[in-house]
DNA sequence: TGAATGACTTCGG
DNA sequence: CCCGAAGCCATTC
């Protein structure tokens, strides 16, 4: 175990997304780039990748910068991403976030 | 140590 | 925003 480090970096990825509101999104890069690393943006998915071992990981609310549902093939079903979305009322449209623009949900702006 | 991989981003067209 | 290619960074083999 000594891997301590690394776990905090995913905490801060896990407490970002836990902060996500309702019905909202945000992307990797506007995480990364809110915990200082906006070329890590990959770590963060990496990250939720881990975020299995979490419950109040909402990684569904986590998409690419273009609203697409890169990780939905991640999950235990195929489509269990955008059905979790659409449960908070946001409407997803071929694998796709609709008005992502305004589902978006910049920590860096918002959380600050 | 080095090559390969990936839940991304940015650049140019 | 769509398409193709390159870049970045950490983890894994």
């Amino acid at each position: 175990m000594a891997q301590q480090q690394e776990e905090n970096f995913f905490d801060k990825v896990y407490d970002v997304a836990a902060q996500v509101p309702y019905g909202r999104v945000t992307s990797y890069g506007a995480i990364a780039k809110f915990l200082g690393a906006a070329r890590s943006a990959r770590m963060v998915g990496w990250a939720m990748n881990a975020s299995h071992n979490r419950d109040d990981v909402p990684a569904h609310r986590v998409v690419n910068r273009v609203g697409l549902l890169t990780g939905k093939h991640h999950f235990d079903g195929t489509n269990l991403m955008q059905q979790l979305l659409e449960s908070e009322g946001v409407i997803v449209k071929e694998n796709k976030i609709v008005d992502f623009a305004k589902l978006f949900w910049d920590p860096a702006k918002e959380l600050l």
